[in-house]
DNA sequence: CGCTCGTCAAGAGCAGTGCTCTCGTTTGTT
DNA sequence: AACAAACGAGAGCACTGCTCTTGACGAGCG
């Protein structure tokens, strides 16, 4: 209820979202490690001091930035999933692509601070890591419902794993139940394949030789699609 | 000739190269964007102005840097690479990847500059492009050797790849002759995954996960050899 | 109503940063 | 020996994150 939060809690609340977008802003401008406090505060028109009433430290601010942007990346990886029929699974994991490749060139710097480098010094809270998670577990789901649905057919041989890989793989399992070891290894490949890509595209390891990126990109995915096992 | 250098050339050279290891040494503690000019100048026991005789900016420093990394990186696999019989392609890629891994771990803040988000701010100049590809090259050398000794044998359909691709297919080709379109996009699926996987491994995206991660990084790689085509 | 107490913004101040400028000193060359 | 280039040191500027103190405001209680 709106009504049982005080006038002072309301106002407070307001202020604590306007600091993060506009620190977002500065984000956006001068990267994570440009973020300056000082300049927030200046473009809020407030003290410098007053920040600290509502963040703590620097590192507070950054987590709260961190959070927003795993929930902005995980929301829009599950909409783009979930306008797609359930049995097209190629599809589903296609939308997964497209949805983090654009968010991620839509917000090149808050890509960084998810996916980039960690900030030196700074260490990421437990908090963090349901909104983290968002975007994987979509995935997973993706991955389990193709299984389930017979629908996993990989290609190749598929020697066995390492055994000392079990105990990772129960975990991983949490996400996909009941997938097989070998599955688990091939979606951690192509996961880890379309985020090195857009690493790749987002920090300049493609700068002057890729550049047309968009389609490439979409077949580059579909073939990974192939390699995990859906059907084109 | 060093008998051709001043005194005041070599001492000029040593110290330049004594600044960069302590630049270097700053780094792998504080991270890239801890390294301060005047730390280091305090750590050699000099004004932190005179460090400005020897880089004109904090991001010449870096740029040094940078190269250094590269080189590093480079010559590892280069070598790595070097000791594998030329015609056992699948070892040659194996290697050139454990050399990035295992380098990449013992220097993780230098990766982290290299491979990791870009320093806000900083714009790498071109002189960095001919340390920032050695690796690449040896790795087009495999695929390329592969390639002409009739080795290649990618696995499942390979779809036509979209006519954009061909200006940049071509500028890839200057690295891997003659290699065929939808090698060449195996071949850049292989080299993202690479290093998509070791920066999810270094940048925590596999911590409380994937724990044990030698042997399934091994098993990983094998399987982006058969899937780029090289036999087991 | 009046008073107290918690919340708040503001300012000064600390230690640190990249970088510039000046001022003597040292060094290599003519 | 004389001169000019190179050099190290120091002071200083504008900036950073962060702390501490001060004074004002407003909600709740007697």
């Amino acid at each position: 209820m709106s009504s049982s939060l005080t006038a002072r809690e309301r106002v407070r609340a307001e202020l604590t979202r306007e600091i993060a977008d506009v620190a977002r802003g500065q984000l956006a401008v001068h990267g994570a490690s440009g973020l300056s406090l000082r300049a927030v505060a200046r473009e809020m028109g407030m003290a410098s001091s007053a920040i600290y009433r509502y963040f703590p430290s620097r590192d507070d601010l950054l987590t709260a930035l961190i959070i927003d942007g795993y929930d902005a990346v995980g929301e829009a990886v599950e909409n783009a999933e979930a306008a797609v029929p359930r049995e097209d699974h190629a599809g589903r994991w296609m939308a997964v692509c497209h949805a983090v490749r654009d968010w991620a060139l839509a917000h090149p710097h808050e890509y960084a601070l998810l996916y980039g480098s960690p900030v030196p010094g700074y260490r990421a809270p437990q908090d963090t890591v349901p909104a983290a998670v968002r975007d994987t577990v979509v995935y997973s789901r993706i991955v389990s419902d193709a299984h389930h649905a017979g629908a996993l057919n990989p290609p190749g041989p598929h020697p066995p794993v390492p055994p000392s890989f079990r105990d990772d793989a129960t975990r991983v399992r949490e996400l996909m139940p009941d997938v097989p070891d070998d599955v688990i290894v091939r979606s951690l490949i192509a996961w880890t394949g379309l985020f090195g890509w857009i690493s790749f595209e987002l920090f300049g390891q493609f700068d002057n030789v890729i550049l047309d990126r968009a389609p490439i990109f979409d077949h580059a995915m579909r073939h990974q699609a192939r390699a995990l096992g859906l059907p084109a």
